[in-house]
DNA sequence: CCCCCCCC
């Protein structure tokens, strides 16, 4: 295959132009990590046009995962779709990657590039923001105020707004030096001496604590309420808010009289000018605002509103897949979309700590991993939630709890979105209603409504040795649809002590008398009990397992008691009981373990569980498995 | 400068 790199378009873009979809070739990829925060990494690029290189050029963290998932690697030749351009210090253009598409990987550098001619000159920056692809119109649904398809991938952004007709290429959003008035209406909202006035906003990406002659355009996503707070440190108020541009998110905080100043002013998916702030290392552990710096509102921040707002998405996010939450370590915040499959009523519950009163309810969530996860609402948000249509829910920052395994609250931070208008959304609808409304998800919550007790381990016979099942510190359990093939009838059942709870096999001692070992006592008679050895056969293998009482009775369709009766009085109905047992079919729930003795190892394997097959239930199980091979 | 966010 071969490759054309779009040439000149480096050196285009360091003389302040802004090329649409270049043609580049990824000649270097590095690792930035920031210090302390976990999860904060970022990539920088070499980018080659096949004349010049280009070194400053960072990939928005939406787009990490190009690089995690090994799509995009040395050599790549990608079509850059979106990208903005920040001038830094000392004139130098920082390249900002916010959607790439790779086209594929010739394996070596395409011609001989040198590096391009940063310094710029005087030239005046015409347009910053640059060629943004287009945005696909989509009528608006719910929560989302005017939502539009913006972005598609794991990670996303969704548009305040769809884009004006003719929106193409810069036309219709800020551009060239004169117009830049129009960018920054008057407003009659916050006017104050630091009122931007000249120069294009900074992208939120860009940000960060070694500038501070900056101005943000940015939608409010997220406020939180006033909170007050007292501690060794002092006591005080604040507000946080999360900010959103096309580049990033970061969240924000306003303490005691910028927080009096900006509480009111601030309004949730309205767009503002924000400049000057502090800029600190974000601490990841209270947010998923993918940004690895924080703002703090100080004395000399202005706010001003901008009315002219429909071309900035209002809302991104980072979701993470159910089956991924087992991974992850508890307490972290993460975003989640997924189909509520089953909800509960709402409950009340006292806090330990200050004997409040709060309502909550808890949620089933699926995704396509297959996999279930606890979600619990909690206040008005699980009040008002209906769940009878199994709607899609995405959560933007939900607190992930070891409760249960896995399981996930709301905070006073979280998001909830009832059927948002997002690709991710459209795609789990489809699925749900073709295939996970029909399959059994596997919960990675037990306890309160996460299922019942242990979810069902379907393994065949083959797939436990396969997987060396039982071959652990503890027991593997596992179920599988299996057929009595052959009984050991002769030593099925066993005379054992009569005391209650103890099923010590007796010595008979031939004078009328049992002993039991365990309760050191003689006794005039004893109870019979099963232990019934019984080979099972599925479609793939078959295994010899141990059923005891309750199992060998349901299997021998027989009471212990009667069978004991039986076995002394009546061979022949005896006999034919384990004729009648044979060769029917149940769903098995094994228990498999380790086992040494006198030396020797092996597996053994004992039924906890012999069901009827539901035939309607079970039909469904394998339906959804051919679906789910389908979709292989 | 907060970072609490509930209950099983």
């Amino acid at each position: 295959m071969s490759f054309n790199l779009n040439e000149g378009t480096i050196q285009e873009i360091a003389n302040g132009g802004s090329p649409k979809s270049p043609v580049l070739q990824v000649l270097g990829i590095k690792k930035i990590q920031s210090a302390g925060a976990q999860g904060s990494e970022r990539y920088r690029l070499l980018l080659s046009d096949g004349k010049h290189t280009q070194s400053s050029a960072m990939l928005a963290t939406q787009q990490n995962h190009l690089v995690n998932s090994g799509q995009l690697e040395q050599h790549c030749v990608i079509r850059l779709e979106k990208y903005i351009c920040n001038t830094i210090q000392d004139n130098r253009r920082v390249l900002i990657m916010l959607e790439v598409q790779v086209l594929g990987n010739p394996k070596i550098k395409i011609k001989n590039p040198t590096p391009v001619n940063q310094a710029g000159g005087g030239a005046p920056a015409p347009a910053q923001n640059a060629s943004f692809g287009s945005s696909y119109g989509r009528r608006p649904l719910t929560s989302v105020p005017q939502p539009s398809f913006y972005r598609g991938g794991s990670s996303h952004a969704v548009n305040g707004g769809m884009n004006r007709p003719g929106n193409q290429g810069g036309a219709g959003r800020p551009n060239q030096g004169g117009s830049g008035a129009s960018f920054y209406p008057r407003s009659n909202v916050a006017a104050s001496p630091g009122t931007p006035g000249r120069g294009k906003p900074t992208p939120i990406a860009g940000l960060n604590p070694y500038q501070n002659r900056w101005t943000i355009r940015a939608r409010v996503t997220n406020k939180g309420s006033i909170r007050t707070w007292s501690n060794a440190r002092g006591e005080g108020k604040l507000f946080s808010m999360d900010l959103l541009d096309e580049s990033g998110e970061i969240r924000a905080t306003a303490f005691n009289d910028q927080c009096d100043k900006f509480y009111d002013l601030i309004e949730i998916g309205k767009v503002y000018f924000i400049s000057k702030g502090g800029l600190k290392t974000a601490n990841k552990q209270y947010t998923s605002i993918q940004n690895d710096y924080e703002m703090s509102f100080n004395n000399d921040t202005t706010v001003v509103l901008c009315e002219d707002e429909s071309d900035l998405p209002s809302i991104t996010y980072n979701f993470v897949p159910i089956e991924k939450l087992e991974e992850m370590n508890p307490n972290t915040i993460i975003d989640l979309i997924g189909v509520c499959k089953s909800y509960g009523d709402v409950t009340t519950i006292t806090t330990r700590q200050t004997n409040r009163e709060v309502n909550k309810r808890d949620l089933q969530i699926v995704d396509m991993s297959g996999k279930q996860v606890n979600l619990t609402l909690w206040g008005g948000e699980a009040d008002k939630f209906d769940g009878s249509s199994c709607p899609v829910v995405a959560i933007k920052g939900a607190r992930l709890s070891d409760f249960g395994g896995r399981s996930l609250s709301t905070v006073g931070s979280s998001t909830v979105m009832i059927n948002p208008d997002i690709p991710e959304a459209f795609q789990l609808r489809g699925w749900y209603d073709k295939v996970g409304c029909n399959s059994e998800a596997q919960s990675i919550s037990t306890g309160a409504g996460g299922g019942a007790g242990r979810p069902t381990n379907w393994k065949s016979f083959k797939q436990v040795i396969d997987e060396n099942l039982g071959t652990g510190e503890k027991p593997d359990y596992f179920s599988t649809k299996g057929t009595i093939v052959f009984m050991k009838k002769e030593s099925a059942m066993y005379q054992a002590c009569p005391t209650q709870d103890c099923n010590k096999k007796v010595v008979d001692l031939q004078n009328g008398f049992f002993s039991c070992e365990k309760c050191s006592k003689e006794f005039p008679n004893f109870k019979y009990r099963l232990i019934l050895q019984a080979n099972v056969a599925d479609y793939s293998g078959n295994q010899w397992t141990t059923c005891f009482s309750e199992q060998a009775e349901t299997i021998l369709e027989q009471n212990t008691e009667y069978l004991g009766n039986m076995k002394d009085q009546d061979d022949t109905g005896f006999d034919q009981v384990f004729t009648e047992a044979n060769f029917k079919s149940y769903i098995f729930t094994m228990r498999v373990k380790m086992d040494t003795y006198n030396d020797e190892s092996r597996i053994r394997c004992s039924c906890v569980g012999a069901q009827p097959v539901d035939f309607k239930e079970y039909s469904k199980k394998l339906i959804n498995e051919i679906r789910q091979m389908a979709l292989m």
